[in-house]
DNA sequence: GCCAACGTTGGC
DNA sequence: GCCAACGTTGGC
């Protein structure tokens, strides 16, 4: 089991979104890099969703229910999409504020490469951040 | 709204 | 193949 953290604007698609759609696509990737991860990720791996520009938090828990597909939001066959589900809306997100402030987090490419939009996370920091959140919240 | 970071493009 | 110009992302 891997673990991820993917970006998203909340105002393009919130994770509200993903809860009211159950099932999410994810698409639109189109830098290099977060493709590669993308292509990485297995069903059953653990996402954590980060809202960009609005919020700047990481507000639920996703989970990869289909592996790399053509993007269908382009004919342009280098770029891929994932699907997702909801697992669990954060009681309290986490704060890119908090996770700047936590020493145990400051190796994510969250803050050193503000701009990947799809990245790998270690299990300790996805359980770190976890613990930064309360229980709670959305129930699958 | 601004600007820094950084990926991509295109001319040479 | 290098590098300047440009576009996009995302934090502030």
């Amino acid at each position: 089991m891997n673990y991820w953290l993917a970006k998203s604007e909340p105002d393009v698609y919130s994770f509200d979104t993903l809860i009211e759609e159950k099932i999410g696509t994810w698409d639109g990737v189109r830098n290099y890099q977060a493709r590669n991860n993308l292509k990485s990720m297995k069903i059953g791996d653990q996402v954590l969703f980060y809202h960009s520009n609005i919020g700047l938090e990481v507000v639920g828990i996703a989970e990869v229910v289909k592996e790399h597909f053509q993007d269908p939001s382009t004919d342009d066959d280098r770029w891929v999409a994932i699907q997702l589900k909801p697992i669990k809306k954060l009681n309290k997100s986490v704060t890119l504020k908090t996770i700047k402030a936590t020493p145990t987090l400051g190796n994510i490419p969250l803050i050193k490469h503000s701009r990947l939009s799809v990245m790998p996370l270690l299990q300790e920091e996805f359980e770190i951040i976890l613990h930064l959140a309360e229980e709670e919240g959305y129930d699958g």
